[in-house]
RNA sequence: GCCGUCGUGGUGGAAUUGGUAUACACGACAGACUUAAAAUCUGUUGAGCGUGAGCUCUUGCCGGUUCGAGUCCGGCCGACGGCACCA
């Protein structure tokens, strides 16, 4: 039996890491003649929790393919760096009284360490962090560029406001009616805040996802996130007023059927018709409740519907001139559409149960087309639930007996002839809030001056750098706390010099990572964001991965950014990514989300520690198909730590000897392996790319297998990127004069040969009426006639078929034939 | 409710995209080595009958298309993720 070594990992690791670095391997060559690559994963958070294993898994991951790539010629920049600036951060200082920067610098030294244990092929030399002032100097003036172009603008809106952080938030960060941070019930506050313009590009960013590779779920996700419709808006008069309320359907075909009119608590209308309201003392009390109630309670579908009605107001339906009700209700949502609705009661289920309350009248329009497809009603015919399909008209004037589409074309066309109305598209996307009350975030660089107003910072004047301040917390007020720092407060006006005050609210910590892969072209650089010529080279990303959770967020926000660069003319292409692909979770054991309340968290150190990096990286690259959840499960590591020692002892047991003929059957393997290994990784297909090297291993680790040098080497070069300190040290071993220079990730990755996948002989099998019944091995050369002929001569197939009468043969080539007997 | 993903052994999961279901691994059981254990190695391992090497059943459930279905179609059940009074 071959001897048994023990895997000395640690140095091993060490070793080759630091041979690595030295030689500086993996840096990526601007402007080299070879094709580039570049090759994304997002970066982290450098959180107080150290790293996490969903880390390891996809920058494990797309660390192999980087590997590849440059193995098969490509210049590949693959970086990293810091998305630093957050909330947790900025929690922690408050409560041990260091600076977030410290913390921050610490923070990252301890996942550099990590990462670098690991043996990730990031080019450090491009390594980036958000919150160094010479990187947010230029989050900064993209900025201005957004102010300058009118895409950044100040407005007091109805936002989401977090009662437990005291901060405003973007609708992408409230979780079912709950802050994504601390989880708390959100309300609606209006406050002035800086909004980003997003939805001049709603378009735009649906439009080109069909100019880029992405996951289908991916793009559908964004499509629904967006949430374009097309409707129809429509005028309705107030009785004795000039005043009008516009509201927006996607079914004008029951305009006939509307009965009330409801606005949203928020809208700006009910304070103009404060006069006319004869119950304005109620009117106000409901505005004030459903400001308190939390978007949790507000949108809770089961507590049933609230309004009130405003009365001594009514409003005219322009159809049949008929004077109807004028309501507010906060289920009509603010910010889409208007603020208001149309209620038809009888084609609308919210607006059924609306009327069902306060007895609002209930008209039918629409009838359906076929009896059968009616709503349910009650015994005297009257309806129990609205009929929401699209139908034929009734009771609808000029345009009774048109279907539904027929009626949305010409009364559409009726309103906009009389200019009260006409086609529209909404959207459920908003503009982006791009205000925190926060500390640790970039300033936002704006002057408010008594004289000028809005004045934003000179570019030269840029970075505007946080101040160093001893109180973190929210101020309670709405402001941020460094409303409470005067001498950074105070600034002479840029066009007037009359002492102004700096906007004081800080960025989302969204901002640093919409344009962090364009710096990473040219990281250093004090003149510009990042060098056109580097630009031009590197961009777009090539394959860019991470996480389903960023989809309607960073995602997009990244490319409405970049889409505005390239309008700007400062960036080479329309769309940032080529490609993106994203990770499944790695969870804890029982299945559960990796949490320290449950105790599930497992610290990558402690793998690493016990088995080495490469254990933990084709373990994490074997647990499961790379876009899927998978949980944690830490006996199977066993299996993954056998098999790499299996591997070391096999190749130091091995003796080299190029004497030694080529075994056929291996040569054809390593072929096939070739094939498989560079399939799966184009498809990200980790998890059997793992299997197929145990497989292949498990044949030629057999003593009787003869294993010459060449097959030898392919096998290792294969794996390289999956384990490279091992295959590293492996090369060495089988490459004895090899200098560290000649490492293996500077081979050419193998390619297969055609001839050699194919062996001599194929199996074939027989089967009677579709199921299997015999197998045999013919030469691949043999023809259909000759494996029919064979396949009956076969005692069993004789037995099945009996003398039954064949009616049929199916012959697949390479596979199989069939009988179909009755 | 809407959109999406998925359902295969005791477990994680394979399956050339309609062609040998259960690859690979974990676990379990038995044996070898050992004073013993660990480690390692060798077997067995979907279920049932036969209990010789033979047959039958089996991919959440019901039906369909096909010579042939885990894969395609229709209907149901269940799990996970996202959105949710968007008019």
């Amino acid at each position: 039996m071959a001897k048994q070594y023990k895997y000395p990992f640690r140095g091993i690791e060490k070793k080759w890491q630091k041979i690595w670095e030295k030689t500086r391997l993996f840096e990526a060559e601007d402007f080299s003649l070879k094709p580039k690559q570049y090759i994304l994963i997002e970066f982290p958070y450098p959180s107080g929790d150290g790293l996490h294993v969903g880390h390891v898994r996809s920058y494990t991951a797309i660390d192999i393919i980087s590997r590849k790539k440059r193995m098969e010629g490509y210049n590949v920049l693959y970086p990293i760096g810091w998305d630093a600036f957050g909330l947790p951060t900025e929690n922690y200082a408050i409560k041990k009284g260091i600076h977030p920067a410290k913390i921050t610098e610490r923070n990252i030294k301890i996942f550099k360490r990590q990462i670098k244990s690991l043996g990730v092929s990031f080019d450090w030399s491009k390594e980036i962090n958000t919150t160094d002032p010479k990187y947010y100097k230029w989050t900064q003036w993209i900025f201005l560029q957004l102010f300058k172009a009118g895409l950044a603008y100040q407005a007091e809106m109805p936002i989401n406001w977090c009662p437990s952080c005291k901060i405003g938030l973007a609708n992408e960060e409230v979780i079912q009616g709950k802050c994504e941070r601390c989880g708390a019930e959100t309300e609606k506050r209006r406050i002035k805040q800086w909004m980003l313009r997003i939805t001049k590009y709603a378009d735009r960013l649906i439009e080109d996802l069909n100019h880029v590779d992405y996951l289908e779920k991916i793009k559908i996700q964004q499509i629904n996130w967006i949430g374009k419709s097309y409707g129809t808006n429509l005028k309705f008069k107030i009785k004795n007023s000039d005043l009008g309320i516009e509201v927006f359907t996607t079914r004008v075909d029951t305009i006939f059927g509307v009965t009330a009119v409801v606005l949203a608590p928020e809208h700006s209308l009910v304070e103009k018709l404060k006069s006319q309201i004869k119950n304005w003392q109620e009117v106000e009390n409901y505005i004030e409740q459903s400001r308190r109630k939390s978007d949790l309670e507000r949108a809770d579908l089961a507590k049933g519907k609230t309004g009130v009605e405003l009365k001594g107001v009514k409003v005219i339906n322009p159809f049949n001139n008929q004077e109807i009700s004028l309501w507010m209700g906060d289920y009509v949502v603010a910010t889409y559409g208007g603020g208001s609705v149309m209620v038809v009661p009888a084609h609308d289920q919210r607006d059924f149960d609306f009327a069902q309350e306060y007895d609002v009248p209930i008209v039918e329009v629409i009838k359906p087309v076929s009896d059968h497809q009616g709503a349910e009603r009650g015994s005297s015919g009257e309806l129990l639930e609205a009929f929401e399909e699209k139908g034929v008209l009734i009771n609808s004037g000029d345009f009774t007996g048109l279907s539904s589409e027929e009626a949305i074309k010409k009364i559409t066309y009726w309103l906009t002839e009389r200019k009260i109305g006409g086609l529209q598209i909404n959207y459920k996307l908003r503009d982006w809030i791009f205000s925190r009350q926060h500390y640790w975030g970039e300033p936002i660089p704006i002057i408010h001056c008594p004289k000028c107003g809005i004045v934003p910072v000179p570019e030269k004047d840029l970075p505007v750098e946080l101040p160093y301040v001893k109180k973190y917390q929210p101020t309670g007020t709405g402001e941020s706390p460094l409303a409470q720092c005067e001498r950074w407060l105070k600034v002479k006006c840029p066009k007037c010099g009359s002492i102004g005050r700096r906007e004081t609210d800080t960025m989302p910590n969204w901002a640093g990572s919409s344009w962090y892969f364009i710096r990473y072209c040219d990281p250093q650089n004090n003149q510009a964001f990042a060098d056109a010529e580097k630009m031009k080279y590197w961009l777009p990303v090539d394959i860019y991965n991470g996480g389903m959770e960023h989809t309607t967020l960073h995602l997009l926000y990244s490319r409405f950014w970049y889409k505005f660069l390239y309008d700007q003319g400062l960036v080479p292409s329309d769309e940032p990514y080529a490609k993106r692909r994203s990770h499944g979770m790695v969870l804890g054991e029982g299945g559960e989300k990796m949490s320290k309340s449950i105790g599930n968290v497992v610290n990558p150190d402690e793998i690493v520690e016990k088995y080495g990096a490469d254990v933990l990286r084709i373990y994490e690259m074997f647990m499961g198909p790379y876009d899927q959840p998978v949980a944690w499960n830490t006996k199977a590591i066993e299996g993954m730590n056998r098999f790499i020692i299996r591997i070391y002892d096999f190749y130091k047991n091995y003796k080299i000897n190029n004497d030694l003929d080529v075994d056929k059957e291996v040569e054809t393997k390593t072929h096939q392996l070739i094939k498989k290994i560079t399939e799966d990784l184009g498809g990200f297909k980790f998890n059997t790319a793992v299997a197929a090297f145990m497989e292949y291993f498990n044949f030629i680790e057999d003593e009787a297998v003869k294993f010459d040098l060449e097959n030898a080497k392919t096998f290792i070069i294969l794996v390289a990127p999956f384990m490279p300190h091992l295959a590293e040290e492996i090369w060495h071993l089988i490459r004895p004069r090899a200098k560290d220079e000649e490492s293996i990730f500077v081979q050419p990755w193998p390619a297969y040969d055609k001839n050699f996948i194919n062996l001599d002989t194929i199996e074939y099998v027989v089967q009677i009426n579709g199921k299997l019944r015999d197998r045999f091995i013919v030469p691949t050369s043999a023809s259909e006639e000759e494996i029919k002929e064979m396949a009956l001569k076969s005692e069993k197939v004789k037995n099945f078929i009996n003398n039954k009468k064949i009616i049929k043969v199916v012959f697949v080539a390479k596979r199989l034939i069939n009988f179909v007997v009755l």
